[in-house]
DNA sequence: CGACACCTTGAAGAGGTTCAAGAAATGTGG
DNA sequence: CCACATTTCTTGAACCTCTTCAAGGTGTCG
């Protein structure tokens, strides 16, 4: 057994509401917590699961930061998303029975492991929790089509502009800060999701401090003009 | 009622193998036949779903050629795919129970609808659906993180190149040529769908026609090389 | 404290876009 | 069935954005 292995509550869990359903009955929310056996420690750079892995389980995060990256055998690579406390990751693997991409840690972290046979098995018995798991999957598929606008259709402003908004987003929907945020990924991690080089990035960063509509210190960012960014990612669909 | 509404019998279909569940007992696929209640007529440039709209069905493509898109209030537009007979469409309206893109087929076209609200119903019942469900999502969200990487990191002939390439691969599989297509959709479609503009994807034709790769007349092309267009896909990634 | 990874900035260059014009195909109505 | 309008496609030339290459600076971790 994984030594990181630890017996996990969600009852008691803060991000309840982001990754389980809402309204269920308490016997049926202890069914699920026997679902989620598991947590599993992820130290920073470590992969929670690798392309090629066959897969067994869902991983919901409950503490940490991740990315997840394609790469193709001849050397290019894709960072797909990033991931942050009460998201899902491992969908990739459902289809084929084998992960198709890398899920990798950006900071320590700690996932609630949820065998997805189990999560087949309870859900054909729990409704909410059949059509929970559909939410889930089509919520990364509608991202993923945020994703291919972004990529296919911006320019590096809007694009970086577009990135920051919905980061803090997220972060703020999670408690923190809606104007202060601590980038957990490179330079080149952020050009690689949003499809340009790193030195782009850091220019683009340059450029919006001064315009005054941030403040960056190497991996802090201080978003001192929200609407100024929103502004640029609107603007450019004027074309 | 839908005028264009007509009883479906998955029994005799030949794209069974493409959207149902395989090794199904006779009285289960029975049973999902009867989730499969209706045919539905779509004439090109027809909408079958619209974003906003409510989300109450998966469709299945019977016959013809349908592109999705999304779209932004600022009139950003974007092909987040190209779909054929046997694909389904509609997951994206699952997680908000509206459509979140435009579904427009490209050529007459015919759909089965399949009531979401039944599936779910039925493949708590049924194993075998529930995870075939499962695993349509999951291809879908496997499939966009390719799209994500052609985006991200391919150059434009790349892009093509894996575009033509991947389009005959899907259309082989049912049967047609591997090496002549009939393209449904316009330059304009295309470049969208490849993050490019309609004269660079129509130079890059006529590059690859002049290299020999391929004969362009209109919409109608033909593969003389394909190995060449996969060294372009792959070559690039030398970088 | 030193090695290493990460970030910034400049200058030159390439790839793709934009603008423009004309050709080919398609559809429409008489 | 043909003429005309419209859409779609091709090609050229100038331009612009992003990349590439290069060098130096900053931060971090053992």
């Amino acid at each position: 057994m994984n030594p990181s292995a630890i017996k996990v509550a969600c009852t008691n869990c803060n991000l309840r509401e982001l990754c389980m359903p809402v309204g269920l009955s308490d016997q049926d929310l202890l069914r699920i917590e026997e679902v989620v056996e598991t947590k599993r420690k992820i130290k920073r750079g470590a992969h929670l699961f690798k392309d090629g892995e066959s897969f067994n389980a869902l991983y919901a995060i409950r503490t940490g930061f991740f990315k997840t990256c394609v790469a193709t055998e001849d050397g290019r690579e894709q960072v797909t998303g990033f991931q942050m406390a009460g998201e899902i990751m491992g969908l990739d693997g459902i289809v084929s029975d084998h992960h198709t991409c890398n899920a990798v840690a950006l900071e320590d972290a700690e996932v609630c492991v949820m065998p997805f046979d189990q999560i087949e098995h309870l859900s054909r018995e729990v409704k909410a929790l059949q059509h929970h798991v559909h939410k889930i999957m089509s919520r990364e598929i509608v991202r993923e089509h945020g994703v291919m606008l972004l990529l296919g259709s911006m320019r590096a402003e809007e694009r970086l502009a577009a990135f920051l908004l919905n980061l803090v987003q997220r972060l703020h929907a999670r408690g923190f800060s809606r104007t202060e945020l601590v980038l957990r990924m490179t330079r080149e991690e952020i050009g690689s999701y949003l499809g340009l080089k790193l030195e782009t990035v850091s220019r683009t960063f340059s450029k919006f401090a001064e315009e005054g509509s941030i403040e960056v210190k190497q991996r802090h960012v201080q978003i001192i003009d929200p609407q100024a960014l929103q502004q640029i990612v609107n603007a450019g669909a004027c074309a």
